[in-house]
RNA sequence: GCUCGGAUGGUGGAAUGGUAGACACGCAAGACUUAAAAUCUUGUGACCAUAACGGUUGUGCGGGUUCAAGUCCCGCUCCGAGUACCA
């Protein structure tokens, strides 16, 4: 028999299906593993071959695991709202539900002809109601939620309103957007609608009137991980900063926790330290500063220590300050400028960074020394960030250093020695000067002293001050989850959990409204009936955006068809959390924060039973593509071969990197290729046309797309999973070049052939030898601890080492080529299965144990010795395993090759490293 | 600018401080074949040398620690990723 993978793996496919091989329950009797994958986006344009490479490694891995006698949970579904499926629908009427069903048949159909191992009953589509249900629940839970700051903790709203209605704002220390201040009986006397309006000020989901950045071209905000370099990641449309009215998530509040938990995960440092980043917590103060005689306004710093540096402030465009402090003479002058920034976009801000702003004409008190300091307008100040405003210390902040200069104010340098006359001195080192109280001290100890003696003094006090800010949560979209919130006097309502899900409606059109509504508008009867028989009240428009649904999904495979629950405890306390999650860096700042706050606040719930969804996760490399190059000869329709190229004028195209091998092109394919090249000349070199090549990008028009359909075609689904893997480390970005997958087919050609020889099954009972032994406990050894390390590509090499052992050794010796195959199938799973049951196997090799190493068949009879001077190998002896440190040193000293080295001369030392090197320095 | 990675043959890449280049691709030679493909065998960092043995050099650059450095430490260069008026 012939190794006829494409038969092979059809039938096996089959085989686990019809046998429900994968499928996973609770089994109490086992311990868990929980490997996931982060869902894809089904795009129109198919997997290509980079896709599955997370795939295939946590398939190994789960496999692995299971053969280790784990119960794994392994699932696999889809992020189903997306924003090209509805740009889709825009131009060409086509529901995007039709789209994304159309193109999630089509991974599916891609996914398995790769032979994964998941558990398709527990297959999650996020823009299905049954699953966007627990979506919008969780959203009702957020909305009838606050954050408690002492607890760190959220809990249920009803605690703040007997709170209120008992004491006011006394004693509660609920994370805000505003700063509230009432007692019991203003709460008791507020009006239905003010009260709700003070409840907003502290709901974990609520609406605010919030800076967001629009997308003119997507008729929709964006979340900032959604904006890069100002423009949306999706499409690459300019973004401005707008105030809208939208829903928001208060994951700030989270923000410590989300810090803190970071410790605990077994996440790559550099993922770690990108979230740091993003969550970006500073320790510092927030002073108070007064204008005039009745105005008063905070900044905050991580500088108290330069305090006597400050020679002017500067407040943020955006900020409320302006309008109260601007003086009549300045105001047309601030009016301008304000306008001015206001039409710039995001972009145009980044792209220019030259110095601007304006004076407000007000004069700010400095806290310690009474004196007068001016108040100027700037966007190099951030609404956003902090205040809003700040103290500007000139000598000490370059951004403070440059505006200074610029319109020529006062530089007062705080730290002896230092020269400001060029630049500003950032280093927070030196000795004070100039800072009355703080001289003398280092910066160090300035820092904490300057903050004691604000908060000495009552100017202010120690603050912690977050990077990150809360999320955006309405889109004005079509094609994501509808909010499950009603309007009755302009007041949001939550509907009624019975009522869930509350589904998404069909529109004529999903364009936003002829008065500039969301798709949603169009919608018939979109209203709400609270009471059976009462009054219809209009549903919220807006639509939740993409992270919506990805955020609790991992929570739900664990118990995918359960009603009542978005999971159940029982199912939730066998899986726990996900022991292995496998995806892309991209979602570093995205889906990894939102998913880790969503899971924090369903535990603070009591529904997840962990703290952190997500244990381990490792970041598989993207795959880029391996671009092939043609030379046509100027003005003609000659093509010349890579090395000859140079002697003609040539102009580089292009060509699909399917019809070429090797870098090595059919020409006959070339000619079929396009009509333009249908009369084609070539000049070849060895008869053969050689194709350039470069590293891109792999997308469509540069022809460099490989799909996962054809390598498995031509090679079987076995030789593509082993070659991702073999291509190289799992979490380094590579091309992908299909040159070299001869190697991995052919391995497995040879696997084949310790079985079957002319067509016959070999395999016998004999007794196995100890080379044999050796050979596969070697390989038991370095595959087990490859797996558990994510080194993929190592361990195949591995195999291939120990198949061509086991062919020189001519083993066909049952009980070691089982093994064998055993370790081989969480890579090959066809083959593995195949071989498995020739020889005579009747469950499915899943079932089968991963063996256990024998140190007795890897110890070695001898060991051999690099013999060295001065630390530079020259000859190599071999020695018994017992031989003694002595006997080793004798004979190495006694040996004509070492007299040669050693020239007569008397050896300073001899290192003995047992069972690798004799270093004998001279 | 800051943070985190990385730099090893023609190529992808291996190397708990201990014989650098495993394994694979490619290439070359040979075997089988009328021939080609497939398969198998051998060789393959560079340089020098040879009938043969052999030698020199070599992991981006410059230093250091060590009996011994691709690996550890200090200082650079270049490349990649993330992030950025965050006070």
């Amino acid at each position: 028999m012939e190794y006829n993978f494409g038969e092979i793996e059809k039938r096996w496919q089959q085989y686990w299906v019809d046998h429900q091989i994968y499928k996973v329950t609770e089994d109490k009797s086992k311990p868990k593993f929980y490997v996931l994958d982060m869902f894809p986006y089904p795009s129109g344009a198919g997997l290509h071959v980079g896709h599955p490479l997370g795939y295939i490694a946590s398939d190994i891995f789960s496999r692995f695991k299971r053969l280790q006698g784990y119960n794994v949970l392994h699932p696999m579904g889809y992020d189903a709202y997306g924003l090209p499926a509805e740009q889709y629908a825009i131009q060409t009427g086509q529901h995007p539900s039709v789209t994304t069903q159309d193109n999630i048949v089509r991974y599916r159909e891609q996914l398995d002809k790769i032979g994964f191992s998941y558990d398709w009953d527990r297959e999650v589509q996020t823009c299905d109601p049954k699953y966007y249900k627990w979506t919008q629940w969780a959203f009702i839970k957020m909305f009838h939620s606050y954050y408690c700051n002492s607890e760190q903790k959220a809990k249920p709203i009803e605690e703040l309103i007997t709170n209120f209605e008992k004491q006011g704002t006394k004693g509660i220390d609920a994370a805000g957007t505003d700063t509230l201040e009432f007692n019991a009986s203003e709460w008791n006397v507020m009006s239905e609608k003010e009260q709700q309006d003070v409840l907003m000020n502290y709901r974990i989901a609520y609406l605010g009137d919030t800076m967001v950045n629009w997308c003119a071209q997507l008729g929709t905000v964006l979340a900032n991980d959604e904006v890069i370099d100002g423009v949306s990641e999706r499409g690459g449309y300019p973004v401005e900063q707008r105030t809208m009215r939208q829903w928001l998530l208060r994951v700030s509040a989270f923000a410590q926790r989300l810090l803190e938990g970071l410790d605990t995960l077994d996440w790559s440092d550099s993922l770690k330290e990108t979230q740091k980043n993003w969550i970006g917590r500073s320790e510092g103060a927030e002073i108070s500063f007064t204008a005039g005689d009745d105005v008063q306004f905070d900044v905050f710093t991580t500088r108290a220590d330069t305090i006597f540096g400050v020679t002017f402030m500067v407040l943020a465009p955006e900020s409320e300050l302006v309008d109260t402090l601007t003086t009549d003479e300045q105001r047309e002058e601030v009016e301008k400028y304000i306008n001015r920034t206001k039409k710039r976009t995001e972009r145009e801000r980044i792209a220019d960074r030259s110095v601007s702003g304006v004076f407000s004409g007000a004069y700010a008190t400095h806290p310690f020394t009474k004196q007068p300091i001016p108040i100027w307008i700037s966007d190099y100040v951030l609404a956003g960030y902090g205040t809003g405003a700040i103290m500007a210390v000139p000598a000490h902040d370059s951004r403070d250093y440059a505006f200074a200069k610029h319109f020529n104010l006062p530089i007062i340098p705080l730290i002896e020695g230092c020269d400001v006359s060029e630049e500003s001195f950032d280093a927070k080192e030196g000795i004070m000067i100039n800072s009355d109280f703080m001289n003398g001290m280092t910066v160090e100890e300035a820092i904490k002293k300057g903050i004691d003696e604000v908060e000495a003094r009552n100017l202010g006090y120690r603050k912690i001050n977050y990077r990150l800010r809360d999320a955006t949560f309405s889109r004005q979209r079509y094609w994501g989850e509808p909010f499950p919130i009603y309007y009755k006097d302009g007041m949001p309502y939550t509907v009624e959990e019975k009522d869930l899900p509350i589904e998404l409606p069909e529109v004529d059109k999903f364009l936003p409204t002829e008065t500039g509504e969301p798709p949603l508008g169009r919608a018939k009867d979109w209203t709400y009936t609270p009471v059976v028989g009462g009054d219809a009240y209009p549903l919220e428009l807006n639509t939740m955006p993409g992270f919506a649904g990805s955020s609790a999904y991992y929570l739900r495979y664990m118990d995918p068809h359960n009603n009542d629950a978005l999971v159940s405890a029982d199912a939730n306390t066998y899986w726990q959390n996900v022991d292995l999650y496998i995806g892309g860096t991209e979602h570093a700042t995205g889906h990894l924060i939102y998913s880790r706050f969503w899971n924090k606040f369903l535990f603070d719930l009591g529904v997840s039973v962990e703290a952190e969804p997500f244990k381990k996760l490792v970041n598989q490399g993207m795959i880029q593509g391996r671009s092939n190059f043609v030379y046509r000869i100027k003005d003609t329709n000659t093509f010349v071969s890579l090395n000859l190229k140079d002697q003609y004028d040539v102009t580089p195209i292009h060509v699909d990197v399917n019809i070429v091998h090797n870098d090595v092109l059919d020409v006959d394919a070339f000619r079929n290729w396009n009509p333009e090249y249908k009369t084609a000349e070539f000049v070849l070199e060895d008869g053969k046309y050689i194709c350039g090549w470069a590293v891109e990008k792999m997308s469509k028009s540069m022809f460099n797309v490989v799909n996962p359909d054809d390598i498995i075609e031509r090679y079987g689904a076995d030789t593509l999973r082993l070659y991702e893997m073999f291509l190289g480390p799992l979490e380094q970005s590579k091309p992908w070049d299909t040159n070299g997958i001869d190697g991995v087919n052919r391995f497995l050609k040879k696997v084949w052939g310790l079985f079957y020889k002319n067509n016959e099954l070999v395999v016998t009972d004999a007794e196995p030898t100890k080379e044999e032994l050796k050979a596969l406990h070697k390989l038991i050894k370095k595959v087990s601890y490859d797996i558990e390390n994510f080194s993929f590509n190592t361990s195949i090499s591995a195999f291939m080492i120990c198949v061509n052992e086991l062919t020189s050794l001519k083993c066909n010796n049952k009980s070691i080529l089982s093994e064998l195959i055993v370790c081989l199938s969480p890579f090959a799973p066809h083959i593995s299965e195949e071989l498995w049951h020739a020889i005579g196997n009747t469950e499915t090799i899943c079932n089968a144990k991963w063996p256990e190493v024998n140190e007795e068949y890897l110890k070695e009879d001898s060991f051999s010795y690099a013999i060295s001077f001065n630390g530079k190998a020259r000859f190599v002896l071999e020695f018994p395993a017992d031989a003694t440190r002595e006997e080793i040193e004798k004979t190495v000293m006694e040996h004509p090759n070492s007299q040669k080295w050693i020239d007569g001369k008397t050896p300073k030392k001899v290192i003995v490293v047992p069972n690798k090197i004799v270093n004998i320095v001279i």
